[in-house]
RNA sequence: GGAUCGAACCCUCCAU
């Protein structure tokens, strides 16, 4: 049993699906009776690949032939429904469970009704479960602030991350990434940096995604100049620019009519060997298009599909636009149709 | 006494 049991959650792990249910199957055959653990395996293994309904049939299964579930079983079936969006389901089994609720119970609701952007409900879940006095965990503060963040609900966000630092709880860099973001992105950009400070006082250190934010956020209140500066100052501290600190920057020098920067910054990531994707073309191509050089908008799209990068729908959509405001109407029908005739989604 | 299948919950940054 112990064998199939780990051979089935590795398999389970590596998403080889239809041999877990093999062996599933076969231990039946053997009549060697999985336990509590060979359960949990397969149906942990069938809600991570969206198979709920599955999953449910051999909670029964497994009720039918006797075995009691616990805590943790009932977890595996709420979450697996909470991900699928099936939410009043999972409820159901929140009602079965009773006494079996716990705080990783509570996490997967709240990610989920985060993920449906489910905000009222949210708020009064975490309400409800500090009323029955369940310890929040780490991850508890993680998705709430991560989900709160989505919404763009700064404030909450930042009263949660205070309430978190205030309570001790542990907390890692891709949670304070999500404060930080949350931050930028609401323009507030000094909080940002304080926050930025005080991490690295604390002994966190950034991460390349960290800098990101931050130079996204300087680029959109159009601190092109900082912006620029951030990006020496990630690679002194050991932090590699990546693809999207590229293209966060390219986009900004496009958006705040900078071409030339755009321009050399594009050739630069070349030079450092990260080759351009389709954003940082439309990134460009946005940029030239707003600035009315509609030939140079064009030329670089015709250059990125040579360079076998096709266009999605929204380098078609930014191409389209930019010939419609320079009136040539005519080609961008002619874009449009190219668009739908190569398949990619009209977005 | 310890070690052993001991399992479930978040995962962040770029373009329309």
């Amino acid at each position: 049993v112990y064998t199939y049991t780990i051979l089935i959650r590795s398999l389970g792990n590596i998403g080889r699906l239809d041999a877990v249910m093999k062996l599933f199957e076969s231990m039946t055959a053997q009549r060697c009776q999985p336990n509590l653990f060979t359960y949990h395996s397969v149906m942990h293994a069938l809600g991570s690949a969206g198979r709920v309904a599955e999953a449910c049939e051999v909670f029964e299964l497994m009720l039918q032939r006797g075995q009691q579930p616990d805590a943790v079983t009932y977890n595996i079936i709420i979450d697996a429904l909470g991900k699928t969006g099936e939410l009043e389901k999972a409820f159901d089994y929140v009602r079965k469970s009773h006494s079996f609720t716990n705080e990783v119970t509570y996490n997967s609701l709240l990610s989920s009704l985060g993920r449906k952007g489910d905000i009222k409900g949210l708020m009064e879940l975490f309400g409800q479960m500090k009323a029955r006095g369940l310890v929040s965990n780490e991850l508890t503060y993680a998705i709430l602030i991560e989900r709160l963040g989505w919404a763009g609900r700064v404030e909450d966000v930042w009263k949660l991350y205070l309430e978190m630092v205030e309570n001790d709880v542990k907390y890692d860099i891709v949670t304070i990434n999500n404060v930080l973001d949350c931050l930028s992105k609401a323009g507030r950009i000094e909080a940002a940096f304080e926050l930025f400070q005080d991490m690295k006082v604390k002994g966190l250190s950034p991460d390349t995604v960290t800098y990101n934010i931050l130079v996204n956020g300087l680029g959109r209140v159009g601190k092109l100049d900082a912006a620029g500066a951030l990006l020496l100052e990630m690679e002194e501290n050991g932090c590699p620019p990546n693809i999207i600190t590229y293209n966060t920057l390219i986009s900004s020098y496009g958006k705040w009519s900078n071409l030339i920067a755009a321009a050399r910054l594009f050739d630069e990531m070349k030079d450092k060997g990260v080759a351009p994707n389709v954003v940082s073309y439309s990134c460009l191509i946005e940029g030239f298009g707003k600035a009315g050089k509609t030939d140079t908008a064009l030329s670089m799209f015709n250059e990125m599909k040579a360079q076998g990068c096709p266009p999605n729908h929204v380098t078609y959509n930014l191409m389209i636009n930019c010939l419609i405001r320079a009136g040539r109407f005519g080609a961008a029908m002619d874009y449009l149709r190219e668009m739908r005739d190569s398949g990619c989604q009209m977005g």
